[in-house]
DNA sequence: TTGAAAGCGTTACCAT
DNA sequence: ATGGTAACGCTTTCAA
């Protein structure tokens, strides 16, 4: 079923169904009418490849996520679909399970489906010590806007969302601090990630401006999974020397604490304080007690979406460079009253 | 940049560009170095819109969820990636919110973007009556081979992945009844839903098959919304009236209901026996003590999206109809032992 | 207001 | 082993 065969049960030419199809230049009513009726008897569905290729433009867009069964991305997505939705887009959607090279193949096949932008969290790459040089040359190459969200690329200009990193993190460990609290552990991320970087970073800050040492016993390098977080958290407990608060630096490192904190039977807000950064759906849902900074996940993906349009409808417009602020929830996990 | 401007450069014909991107047909093996090189200097990546114009057949599939943020499809999607991602195939995602009407307009974005396949977990319709004869008029309209995912649609022949709904109700049902608890409730799903009406036949066949009384009083009718199990759950808890223990129909049932009974101090396993439907990853991962009925939900991912594959080479192979078995995970809520 | 025809970037068939 | 060319299903320009 194409254009042409409307056409000739129309008794008309394919140009005419296009019109009436696009709603572009004139076309008489009557005829209108009658082309549409046929339209509708026959299901007909114009082919958008061809369309493409006439019009020397699709109208997909490409995200690449890092994990697509973290509640995060989830979230991201719900965000980024409900105004693909809204603007007759077509998401193409890659999860690279952080692979470096799995994100090389998606970049090539978003390049051949020749999408109008790209919106993109970085895989974590371990292993390659240039991987951000090679990455912005494969994004280069694809010649369309890009949007980063969350984990930032180094030296590059693309528009993007992100997060206070340093400030949430400064704002959590002065709640510990405000609670009294003088031994402060942190589990990290992955620090070769800047995000990772700078929510230590905002640790150490609040530290120094509150005059408490930094001891290098209670500095726990993770990698952002619960399993590292809570081996950490596991020997922590078992070692016998133990902090008196600790700060998590993200869903999954709050998770992997959590666990081994429950494993060893010391109750958050009475046997060891903790506060960490990102909500946990789950946790909220069933009160907690565990206290946080996060921010607005959904519209993350809304304000990367809404970046995409707008830069393809204004290419020379300035850099779009959006940090979600933090909010603070607290729960009570943030003292440490032994009951 | 298209095939043209590689053939000049190489100083070859379209064709044996053509032909050492497909890899069909005879080429020099000189003049195929040649060309690869060039195609690796400029960095030409082909048009799949031409391609596929060309070819009548795209690489694309297309994905309805029903609710992208809730990790039971997260982990679908996960499981159905993995394997797109290996056939070199693209993955264009919708997220319907369980609304009819977004699901017709994907459905129709899907077909005019010629998807070779789709698979699709429906929308919930509340208002809709004939919901089910709309949808299989609009897939069938697409022309493609489909793959239905964790909810059923009435009279249809396309393949699915289901669950064992009935049998895991039955054995969750039974596990309470052989902890020796007799006043026995539930949650129910959206009774609309036949998966929901599956799980409640599972639970009244088992109180029937062991003598027991099912008190209507103790049916609570839910949809499988977190909200509104919460809801039923504090009633019933602020009624006075509490059955001995009560059996939750999925992942957001569960929630709904440990909600409600953490907020009027009813610890599980203690005060209230309470096994559900589906796992919450969250939950295992802090051991808390609710015990489940469940599947491996990546791998539902992955079945559907072999299915399609294989429908895709051998169209005439018989009806593909997966059910899901159910593994039981006890974790002490299914008890009810005062301390 | 309508139609004819060229063109989009490939593939595939037929010659050579 | 290679090249020429028609075809894929649309849009768009130009002419009528």
């Amino acid at each position: 079923m194409t254009i042409k065969d409307i056409a000739d049960k129309a008794g008309v030419s394919k140009s005419t169904v296009s019109r009436v199809l696009s709603g572009n230049g004139y076309v008489n009513e009557e005829t209108r009418k009658k082309v549409e009726s046929i339209i509708e008897q026959t299901h007909y569905l114009p082919s958008a490849t061809a369309r493409s290729l006439s019009k020397r433009e699709t109208n997909a867009i490409g995200v690449i996520v890092p994990e697509i069964d973290n509640s995060f991305f989830g979230e991201i997505l719900r965000g980024i679909t409900e105004i693909v939705d809204q603007n007759n887009l077509t998401m193409i959607c890659c999860d690279t399970n952080n692979n470096a090279q799995k994100e090389e193949r998606a970049l090539s096949m978003l390049g051949q489906q020749r999408v109008r932008g790209v919106i993109i969290t970085p895989a974590i790459d371990y292993s390659e010590p240039n991987a951000a040089k090679k990455l912005r040359r494969l994004l280069n190459n694809l010649n369309v806007p890009v949007v980063v969200v969350d984990r930032e690329i180094d030296n590059c200009t693309w528009d993007g969302v992100f997060y206070e990193n340093f400030q949430s993190a400064y704002c959590a460990t002065k709640v510990l601090i405000e609670e009294g609290h003088r031994k402060i552990g942190i589990i990290t991320g992955d620090l070769g990630l800047k995000l990772a970087r700078e929510r230590y970073q905002g640790f150490l800050q609040a530290m120094e401006d509150f005059d408490l040492p930094v001891e290098p016993r209670y500095i726990y390098r993770g990698d952002f999974t619960i399993d590292t977080a809570y081996r950490l958290a596991k020997n922590m407990f078992e070692s016998g020397d133990i902090p008196e608060a600790i700060f998590t630096c993200n869903n999954r490192t709050n998770l992997g604490f959590i666990k081994a904190a429950r494993e060893k039977k010391f109750k958050l807000g009475r046997d060891i304080a903790a506060i960490g950064i990102d909500h946990v759906e789950v946790l909220d849902i069933l009160d907690y007690n565990f206290s946080y900074v996060t921010r607005d996940t959904v519209e993350m993906g809304r304000i990367a979406i809404s970046m995409l349009l707008n830069r393809l409808k204004n290419p020379d417009m300035q850099r779009n460079f959006r940090i979600m602020p933090y909010k603070l929830v607290l729960k009570g996990s943030e003292k440490r009253t032994p009951e």
